[in-house]
RNA sequence: GCCCAGAUAGCUCAGUUGGCAGAGCACGUCCUUGGUAAGGACGAGGUCGCCGGUUCAAAUCCGGUUCUGGGCUCCA
């Protein structure tokens, strides 16, 4: 295994943290400390709670030992010795385990540098002194071989680069990304907010963030038209039975927020004094019922209920539901299709409830209530090669009108190891083949990654990363022979028989909420005009103006254009500052010779000062920018 | 959910050993009537996240709790 310079120069520093660590508490069992995209860590085990002091002591230990120029030696030794050597030097609790990792034939080896010997395949930089710019970031827990079943560690992060002047412009950098974090900017530009009292990971959206969603949602219906889909509003709930039948409840219950249950039912179960816990039970007692029914009209285990109970034990009740394909089904499902009809495209802006763990919770990103721009296709095997097509060009439309170039694509395909999907293989070949076909049509790279699929088929993600450098998921297209054999769907084909159609799931945008908080960060909060919450600000110079800016004000709206008057009693270098940090696109500066010419000095936020020019040229070519979805052509230097 | 750290005015933050709650920005009123990133004066604004404890006295110490941040786990 070779390293890079720079990630031998990170685990090196790993390794001289851990020297550190254990010359300040010899105590400490170590576990693992490799190096990172940014820098590194090492996961170590002690009773000892580290707290920032204990940074501060381990960096200056640290700088000490990089002072003691210590070479790192490299030793090759049997298996035997190895454990020799962790034992004398009392690693056993972990590092026995992860010697017994290495491949019987494969060469063991430690590293050693001063009084630190360590079971590691390598690299190393060859003097410790090599390390001259590092720096201890964060404590944090990180479970044992990250299984949350087994002890948690202490990790400690840090980073390390060649230089000073490196270290330096990468923690700089790292300031920058806070100050365009979706967070900051949703506080500052008054785009949402989150209320404790409302509930953790839900999402309030303000006047501001309301009109870039909506702009947004306008974008794609847009496009939805053009592409012969359909909307769709359905309820935010739907019984349990549903959803039993989608196979959601109870099998993923624990990342749903607990059911609905009927008043009637309720008052019941309080009566006979049942508990929580028992209620669940109860609930999933529906489940099993419902779930042997189904497996009785499908003739497949395709579920196989744990626990049926009585008729009488049953409870019903309803659940938020944590996706909308069951409500698309059932509307599919409520006339009978002809082949001819096909393919069934049902669009929806559907907001879906999800129990995300109160850890995972961040800003938009990660939420418990959100709405997908969701949409199910119901079409014929033989259309879902072309279908897949239309929808990735959907994302590639949105992605591209955006400016947002920096994307990966991943296809998700089975585990070829595991069990856990539904359906036969044949079909399984089928889709994955039709997801690899239209991935290529994108012209972009795209990776294959086994394992990443839904439970029900492959899929096609568009992932983009955050200014800290985080991954998300927007953008997903997912083929799906799973759920039409579960609700029993059908249409009549050319041969005048029943056959069953093939579902795609798919949302270029993801979620309107995640979706709107890497775009937040995309922008950096410099929205184009057509998403801009404030499009224009009129900036009198003096109240002189002030008649002028009103009439001006009239005309914008009437033409649609989302504009405010300062009226403030500001000198004009202080309302130009006010508008360019609410990063509103254009500022229209009215003084006595624009209001004497019915004119406007022109004020970009892009560009900067664009000069006088009449009133109606400005507002013909805004309202193109406006109407084309225009990205801002920055001026070049 | 787990580990660590936080929570003081709308925002960013200070607050010493436990002893009357502070600043800048934003906001309001007035003066100023201006030419492309901060004109001036005055004013209003806080149950120091919440609950409990220790104390003559708690923003400050202790316990609990809610929420936030960085990680871990998870993400149909």
């Amino acid at each position: 295994m070779s390293m890079t310079p720079l990630e031998e120069l990170r685990h090196s520093a790993s390794h001289i943290m851990a020297t550190a660590i254990l010359r300040l508490f010899p105590e400490a069992k170590l576990d693992i400390g490799p190096p990172t995209d940014t820098g590194f860590y090492y996961d170590i085990d002690l009773d000892h709670k580290l707290t920032a002091e204990d940074l501060v002591k381990i960096e200056a230990e640290m700088k000490k030992v990089a002072d003691e120029n210590q070479p790192f030696l490299r030793k090759e030794v049997s298996r035997e010795e190895a454990v020799e050597i962790i034992k004398s030097r009392g690693q056993e609790r972990y590092k026995l385990g992860r010697l017994a990792d290495i491949p019987e034939g494969e060469k063991i080896s430690f590293y050693q540098n001063g009084e630190f010997m360590d079971l590691c395949a390598g690299t190393h930089v060859r003097y410790s002194s090599k390390l001259k710019a590092f720096k201890l970031l964060s404590i944090a827990g990180a479970y044992h071989r990250g299984d949350e079943k087994n002890k948690q560690l202490q990790r400690i992060y840090g980073t390390a680069f060649p230089t000073k002047d490196e270290l330096a412009a990468y923690l700089e950098q790292q300031e920058q990304a806070k100050a365009r974090d979706h967070r900051k900017l949703g506080r500052d530009l008054k785009l949402f907010v989150i209320d404790e009292d409302v509930g953790q990971g839900l999402i309030l959206w303000t006047p501001n963030g309301s009109i870039v969603r909506q702009e947004l949602q306008n974008f794609i219906s847009g496009e939805l038209h053009k592409q012969g889909y359909s909307q769709v509003f359905t309820p935010h709930i739907g019984k349990l039975e549903l959803y039993k039948t989608s196979g959601h409840f109870p099998y993923y219950k624990e990342s749903q927020f607990t059911p609905v249950v009927e008043n009637v039912s309720l008052a019941q179960i309080l009566s006979e004094g049942c508990s929580c816990a028992e209620m669940v039970v109860r609930l999933e007692a529906v489940s099993a019922h419902l779930a042997s029914q189904i497996n009785a009209r499908t003739g497949k285990e395709t579920i196989t209920p744990d626990r049926v109970k009585p008729d009488a034990q049953l409870l019903d009740g309803f659940m938020l539901k944590p996706m909308n394909c069951p409500h698309h089904i059932k509307i599919f499902a409520s006339q009978p299709h002809s082949y001819r009809d096909l393919p069934v495209r049902l669009a929806e802006f559907g907001t879906v409830y999800r129990w995300e763990q109160s850890g995972e919770l961040n800003g938009m990103t990660r939420v418990r209530g959100f709405t997908q721009d969701d949409a199910h296709l119901f079409c014929t095997e033989e259309q879902v090669a072309a279908e897949l097509i239309g929808c990735l060009a959907l994302v590639k439309i949105v992605l591209t009108t955006l400016g947002m170039s920096d994307y990966r694509v991943r296809v998700g395909l089975r585990d070829p190891d595991s069990n856990k999907y539904t359906g036969d293989s044949a079909n399984w070949d089928k889709a994955e083949a039709a997801c690899r076909a239209a991935a290529q049509t994108l012209g972009v790279p795209f990776t294959e990654e086994p394992g990443e699929a839904a439970f029900y088929g492959p899929k096609i993600d568009f992932v983009i990363k955050d200014v800290i450098g985080r991954e998300w998921q927007l953008g997903t297209v997912q083929v799906d022979y799973n759920l039409p054999v579960r609700f029993d769907l059908s249409y009549i084909g050319a041969d005048n028989q029943p056959h069953r159609p093939v579902m795609i799931h798919r949302a270029p945008f993801g979620s309107m909420e995640r979706f709107c908080g890497v775009l937040i960060e995309h922008f950096a909060g410099d929205f184009p005009a057509w998403l801009a919450p404030e499009q224009v600000r009129l900036v009198p110079i003096s109240e002189k103006q002030l008649d002028y800016g009103r009439d001006l004000l009239t005309q914008l709206k009437a033409a649609g254009v989302r504009a405010i008057l300062d009226e403030h009693n500001d000198k004009l270098g202080a309302k130009i500052r006010r508008a360019e940090l609410e990063k509103i696109p254009y500022t229209l500066v009215l003084g006595g010779k624009e209001a004497e010419a019915r004119s406007v000095s022109v004020r970009s936020r892009a560009r900067g000062d664009e000069g006088v020019q009449p009133f109606v040229q400005y507002l013909e070519k805004l309202r193109s920018e406006i109407a084309t979805r225009a990205l801002p052509e920055v001026k070049r230097a």
